[in-house]
DNA sequence: TAGCATGATCTACAAGTGTAGAACTACAGT
DNA sequence: ACTGTAGTTCTACACTTGTAGATCATGCTA
């Protein structure tokens, strides 16, 4: 499964909001510089060709969502990216991850707590 | 910096073996179905347009090597990742790794050893 | 009823990427 | 000197994505 930057933003769009109109898209994505709305549809009908998204009509008029989970995506994008630039190691990423201020105090005790859990659930040893 | 399978595929070669002529990726990369040497040819000269790599000639012949680190690479296309689909949250997208089936047993013991480390040097709590 | 507004569809184009054949270049060996 | 060969460059094409104008359909309102 392959999806450009803006397919993503609208997958984003719509696993936040649920089902959308055309022009809720168009509104919500990208506000310092609108795009048309056939560019919306037309990237919205592309996507729903690949299967990314369902519509159904109601008074003429578009609803779509996304036909894919966030998880389905992420697993799949995250996937890519371990195998592809790390090499298949997810602990790379996690490497990285944390060596690239990206990741605040909060963040960092979440993660924590993660770890711990799966940790524990999957019965590890320290 | 955008760049495709076929791209981040090179740059891992090169990454990882270090300088290395168009034979040497061409017979690197994709055993399989292998690659036309022109084609491997066209796809480094299109990255060292864009800065990817460098190449130097001895004896009429090109030895291309990574321009970017693996490091600045993944730090770009984690941020991409983790602003895109997780919604900034790098957490999300440990919550995810750890949830997909791709970190078995030995992986995890090093996600908990990064963790616990990168804790304590920035000195956490709990 | 004649327009106007709204939304959907069609068509088109540019950029980027993946792919590779064809042509060119230079050297090595006979 | 001739030719094969290995390597580089040129050119070309298909597909995907991002973008949007132009057109078509339909209902609402003056």
């Amino acid at each position: 499964m392959k999806l450009g930057g803006r397919q993503l933003a609208i997958m984003r769009l719509l696993w936040e909001h649920g089902e959308s109109t055309v022009a809720d898209i168009q509104n919500t994505l990208d506000v310092e510089r609108p795009l048309a709305y056939s560019t919306v549809a037309t990237v919205l009908s592309r996507m729903e060709q690949k299967g990314l998204v369902t519509h159904r009509s109601e008074d003429r008029v578009y609803h779509y969502r996304a036909a894919i989970s966030q998880s389905e995506t992420g697993d799949s994008i995250v996937g890519e990216l371990v195998e592809r630039i790390f090499g298949g190691s997810p602990s790379e990423l996690v490497n990285h991850l944390l060596s690239s201020d990206q990741v605040d105090a909060e963040e960092l005790q979440r993660i924590k707590e993660l770890v711990r859990d799966f940790d524990e659930r999957s019965g590890g040893a320290s």
